[in-house]
DNA sequence: GATAATTTGTTCGTATGTATC
DNA sequence: TGATACATACGAACAAATTAT
């Protein structure tokens, strides 16, 4: 039925009925944003937009853009406008961590960028990591994972160069560090050791990950680790901290996976 | 041998010997910095002042003091000046997670504080965590965590009422959630999911945790169960990001612990 | 709460040495 | 040799944040 396509928001106020304005538009806009019909991440219409829309001063549209901010439904950026809030993307940290399966599971399209990779002397955390002799080759990879065909990630890889010298080759053809270790004969690797801190990004990441101004990155320092238990890969990730959020959970964590 | 102590930085800098003056003064200041000459977390003399002792101009000394902070051995703050880096404190995510326990393993001082304590109905959240109806009514406790007399960290726990009404009063005495658990015939209580994200905090979690401008908070939500599997507390923990990391270790991590 | 002093952050302009074509 | 670009170094003034009074 098409008069139930038309959006709420068009529908009058009504004054003077123990409902201030304010709160009646509140509702309007919330019943847009969790039917849906207001997409996460879309942007709202504008302050003055909203205002001329339900015939109201631009102040009262405030107060409900201010209350709807509050609950957590939208966010509000000087200067750039308001935005249906964004469900943060639940990205679990078990035995086995896997970009593609776990955006997969959370019903994200993954994709995974090469940007460039080079050779260079283990610096002294990765030598660490990897438990090689400072000074020992890596093979470096800089990589963007991607959710919905928009930044996540920026991961700085570390693999041992003699074993893995071909890696990026692989990498570039393949886009998934999992199928890259198997083609290499790394059948399955497991996480052995997660460091997670927060900082504000500098401007490159900014722009990497399309970040908005105020938002914090996550680091993950991570080691993985083969069937023997030798480490083949460092890696340094740096996510967006308004659309992730990293889950531990007992049943199925760190030293208990299914092995699927 | 007293000329020996007296500081490398009042030797002076050599001009034209290829060598910029801004490397040389970071060079010294470095080694100030590594030697331990100056402490962690001790405030290094103003721009005017080191520019005064080198004989340079001030923005020399700024030039070095910007590469110090980008190797991350110093925090600058405006208005406050340049800082030795404080090492962040590495906090177990295992099995069991106490927090006393993960501060004398950094020899770090832990002491814990009650802000407060009320009633209120289970929230959504809440009451999924703790496995019980929502408006089922709990026990909040707001605490704070510190680290060598210094705020690290602020909680607010959920308790099942009905089970837990005198945890406040207990705590109050106690000053520690192991101890209190204990005290109220819960042995033993283990992690059971932990999730981790990042923000920008609020002006009251600046004041409470003494945070420098810009930096983050992370935010953990956590679960812990009994013996017997039953959900005992639910936690929302913000951490000032800038001296905590979390280590999650498959070797004693949050399924494998050694039970100690 | 208001004010002043202190300290870092930013932006001008100017001059010099060095490397490159 | 000259032209050019770039990094270095200095000076002054002002903005912004913090701290002390």
């Amino acid at each position: 039925m098409t008069h139930d396509t038309v959006p709420v928001a068009h529908r009058e106020l009504e004054r003077g009925n123990g409902v201030a304005l304010w709160r009646q538009i509140q509702a309007v806009l919330e019943h847009d944003l969790r039917s849906g019909y207001v997409a996460a991440g879309e942007k709202l219409p504008t302050e003055r937009q909203l205002a001329q829309r339900f015939g109201v001063n631009r102040h009262t549209v405030r107060q409900a853009l201010a209350e709807l901010a509050r609950k957590e439904l939208i966010v509000v950026e000087q200067g750039r406008g308001a935005f249906a809030r964004r469900d943060k993307l639940d990205y679990a940290l078990a035995r086995r961590v896997r970009f593609s399966e776990n955006l997969l599971r959370q019903s994200r399209i993954p994709s995974e960028r090469l940007l460039g990779s080079d050779k260079v002397q283990a610096g002294r955390r990765a030598a660490e990591a990897l438990q090689v002799l400072p000074a020992t080759m890596l093979l470096r990879l800089r990589t963007v994972g991607n959710a919905d065909g928009r930044p996540l990630c920026c991961t700085t890889h570390y693999f041992p160069y003699g074993r893995f010298a071909g890696f990026a080759a692989v990498y570039g053809q393949l886009h998934s560090v999992t199928a890259a270790f198997r083609a290499l004969g790394v059948a399955d690797y497991v996480r052995t050791s997660t460091r997670i801190t927060s900082r504000m990004p500098d401007a490159a990441e900014v722009r990497a990950l399309g970040l908005a101004r105020q938002t914090p990155v996550l680091v993950v320092e991570s080691v993985n680790a083969d069937g023997a238990g030798t480490p083949v890969e460092y890696g340094v990730c740096v996510w967006a901290a308004d659309r992730i959020q990293f889950v531990i959970d007992a049943a199925e964590s760190v030293c208990g996976g299914t092995g699927g």
